[in-house]
DNA sequence: GTGTTTATCGTCAGAGAGACGACTATGATC
DNA sequence: GATCATAGTCGTCTCTCTGACGATAAACAC
């Protein structure tokens, strides 16, 4: 409905916090891991959370997010599609706002999405006590009992950014996201391996990468990082779909 | 980052209004349309707008997205997956929150998307001035100078539901939210073409979605409110995914 | 009856994916 | 240096699905 003037009046509505929410997502050693920083103080002092915070009165949303990205991991992100360079992936994922989620007082959490190329070092910066990238096979699809849950709703949060990331990759051209600039046909291969938890054939997913045009450009060079016969290196496409798409296996 | 307990001080953030906009999607006359209201004040007094009011402190934004719909149309919705009642499917989309998108004060708003059956009056309800089904086609992809544009964000809000409920069909069984609790191919048919915006072979369309289990569970009768030989009718089936997906067709 | 409209069933060729064989090029080990 | 293990790359076969399109069926209008 269309309110009237006087509901803009500040004063007559009790204020809402407006906060951003990261789901920072990588691959390290064959598995997707989220960031996680730990609560220094009440409520939930202690336990693992999400990074996030305040959207500042001056700041749009996605503003926020890439800022409070570069506090905690030091990364440049951007949202523009067909990024060719190192910064990281980042998009909007979704709000959050039960009215007891947070008990303090009301708070409305945008969580942002991103995905990045393994990071040197988990790098605690900013005011968090500590941070460390956590397997989210150990966080989710267990039972509330096994070990501690997330603070406030960021483990349902984390879900939403896990299975919007795993979906994601089937449609476009994202899982170049988790490489670094230049990776082989096997790097990405393992990336879809990870998100996905499934095991993929080398030969299949070699036929379908290389012929999706634009997916992936050869930049020349060729690397045995991997170990075995040298691996042409390529650097992301400018494609951003993937058409047609490649599904996860099913069951 | 972890914020200090004194940034919990409301007196010490300036206040965000938290709104929640529909975007209210429904097929009539073959055509893909959008539910608007006039505005009755400024800023943009007289433009038309989407629906949508301010959350309330004690309700979530799923349920203030839900009573403002109530509101303006007499549409019960949910979201829960697998309706076969005569609700409306509703869902969050995204949320808008640039610092400057509401020249009165900082407005963060959640969109929602609801698709719809076709309703019988447009029902200007609530207290807008008057409302409307829109034609998005007359809508979108135009030039800012044809005609007069939404209020605030509304366009770019509209355009990322429309694009989501376009690549939503694809994938799920969302675009039964459109049709009456019974219906025929033909008008699921009809569906499909008039959010695309394409003209589908109604034997391939017939094969695909008859032979994708789940989908359509034939419901005994027939009618022949289409003209022609009498289709059988059919309600929505359980499933919510379809796999493999039904992708539009390419340019 | 004849024509029109819509629904429904079939057929055929081509694209794409899953399963898997074969070969290549490197480093590691004996 | 020969052998082995590892990973990459090319090919083949089959099956499924889709797009194009012919043909038939069952209603209504005249």
């Amino acid at each position: 409905m269309i309110v009237a003037m006087s509901r803009y009046d500040p004063s007559a509505f009790p204020p809402f916090a407006v906060t951003v929410d990261l789901v920072v997502l990588t691959v390290r050693e064959h598995a997707l891991c989220a960031l996680l920083v730990k609560r220094g103080e009440a409520p939930f002092q202690g336990y693992w959370a999400l990074p996030g915070g305040f959207v500042r009165p001056d700041e749009g949303l996605a503003e926020a997010a890439s800022r409070e990205l570069a506090e905690e991991t030091g990364l440049r992100a951007h949202s523009t599609p067909g990024q060719a360079t190192a910064g990281a992936h980042l998009e909007q994922l979704a709000t959050y706002g039960h009215p007891q989620r947070d008990p303090r007082m009301r708070v409305v959490s945008v969580a942002y999405l991103v995905l990045a190329p393994d990071l040197p070092t988990p790098r605690p910066g900013g005011d968090a006590s500590s941070a460390r990238w956590a397997p989210v096979g150990e966080l989710l699809g267990k039972t509330p009992s096994d070990g501690v849950p997330l603070a406030f709703d960021h483990g349902q949060i984390l879900a939403d950014g896990v299975e919007r990331a795993r979906s994601k990759i089937e449609y476009s051209s994202l899982a170049t996201a988790f490489c670094p600039p230049e990776f082989t046909v096997g790097e990405l291969r393992r990336v879809y391996e990870a998100v996905w938890g499934v095991v993929l054939d080398p030969r299949n997913f070699h036929r379908k990468v290389t012929g999706t045009p634009g997916f992936l450009l050869p930049s020349g060079g060729t690397t045995t990082r991997q170990g075995g016969r040298p691996a042409q290196l390529f650097t992301a496409g400018g494609a951003t779909v993937l058409n047609p798409p490649m599904l996860r296996p099913e069951s």
